[in-house]
DNA sequence: TCATATAGTTTGAGCCATCAAACTTGGAAG
DNA sequence: CTTCCAAGTTTGATGGCTCAAACTATATGA
């Protein structure tokens, strides 16, 4: 007990590869879910350890002021976590828009990639990439990317699912990394930017038809439709 | 004992961020050791661990067949451990080419940067990299990139002390990655491209007289000019 | 040849991140 | 109210990397 061995005479936890994808996956639970709170087995399934796994880490992030929680509660983020978090997220982001950008990678594979790039980059180089790529607000999904200070504007749009049928909408954000659906994404012509139409909604079946500029029409789950944000826009603007 | 934990029948020893940075060391050391053997305790303090600490792991890269060392012995990598620190290598030189050229950070910072991200760079974007800087065959400290079969065309050069007064020289390489050093070594114009002549030598002072084009004339240790490689141009051609 | 200093080795410990498995809690359902 | 289960917690262990400190081999030079 009672470990006399650190340099600092502060903070107990540092900024450790396997902290920064806790906090990451903390914030995106907070995020999506009705409380603000994230349970304790789902930040286990995001980060990939067993619920102990997780219960043991989230007591150090406690120990070291990046989160809130008492046992059998729900994790929330301090101030302190949310900062960190969002500034991971800037990492993974600018990283994500340089390999497709600069590097023409396929943008369904840069989420892999960024994760572990995420914790090796320095601020000095990361500031460097932002002004190599002209300071980009998007990644290549649509996500944001936080300005330096730590602001971020989450993109405006709604799922495919919530258009009437006749819409005609650009979309703006894929939110789902999975790489099989980013590749089924690109093929049928619906990533953020391009152009679409709501052709007509089928309820019973669970899915939308729909057909993006120069694309062949496709019907869609609703599930995926879901994943696929977008804004309408006028039929008469370019 | 007999762990039967591994997933993989075979290598009992992968390729963890302290193997890559271990077999870097023994790679740099074996090639500049008049035996072409690494010595423990250079290991060690090249590594920034104790020696203990060293032959800890370098008997865990034995069991991995990475070197071939004996108790009390020399160190030496074996094929596989030499392939594995010429990747390595070719992954530091790259990434350096990279916030050197695409990025333009001062090359007198870029080894640190490089030494992290080295282990978070996978093959595919290595090789995006190579291509987006048009496959270049050294680093910005004049440092041979190994291609991606692995040959290494070790630049031709001669240290500064082994010109006689008189010639003139283009640096092709500095051997030493130390930030001042670096940062010395530009403020007085003497990057591998620049051209320079040799004024004078001054045994006794252990010195020479160096005068870069462009730049005023200053005296240089033999230590440092040790460290600066450089080939003859004629007087004549550009 | 022998002593000794230096280089190298070993051991016991700690930290971090993880797992498996035993255990506890609190809320939902009867 | 009870009961019971899913969710969460604890504990004991492992693997990887490291250190400090005690120990040992080897080469040199007296
Ligand atoms: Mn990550
Ligand atoms: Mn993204
Ligand atoms: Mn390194
Ligand atoms: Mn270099």
């Amino acid at each position: 007990m009672m470990s006399l061995h650190a340099a600092t005479p502060e903070s107990p936890v540092l900024a450790t590869e396997a902290v920064e994808n806790y906090l990451k996956a903390i914030y995106a639970l907070c995020r999506e879910s009705a409380t603000g709170e994230a349970a304790m087995s789902r930040i286990a399934t995001l980060v990939g350890v067993t619920t102990g796994t997780a219960t043991t880490m989230v007591k150090k992030l406690t120990a070291g002021k990046f989160v809130r929680y008492e046992r059998f509660g729900g994790v929330k983020l301090t101030v302190k976590g949310d900062k960190a978090a969002i500034d991971i997220l800037r990492r993974h982001r600018l990283i994500e828009t340089f390999l497709v950008e600069t590097l023409n990678l396929d943008w369904s594979v840069v989420h892999a990639e960024a994760e572990r790039l995420e914790h090796a980059i320095s601020p000095v180089v990361l500031e460097a990439l932002d002004k190599h790529l002209g300071h980009p607000s998007v990644d290549p999904h649509g996500d944001p990317i936080p300005d330096s200070q730590g602001g971020v504007r989450e993109a405006r749009g709604k799922s495919l699912t919530d258009f009437p049928p006749g819409t005609r909408v650009r979309v703006s954000r894929i939110v789902d990394q999975d790489q099989q659906f980013l590749a089924f994404v690109a093929k049928h012509g619906l990533k953020p930017g391009s152009i679409a139409r709501i052709v007509a909604a089928d309820p019973p079946a669970q899915s939308i038809l729909i057909e993006a500029r120069d694309y062949p029409r496709i019907s869609l789950a609703f599930a995926a439709a879901g994943k696929i944000l977008a804004e309408p826009i006028s039929t008469f603007s370019a």
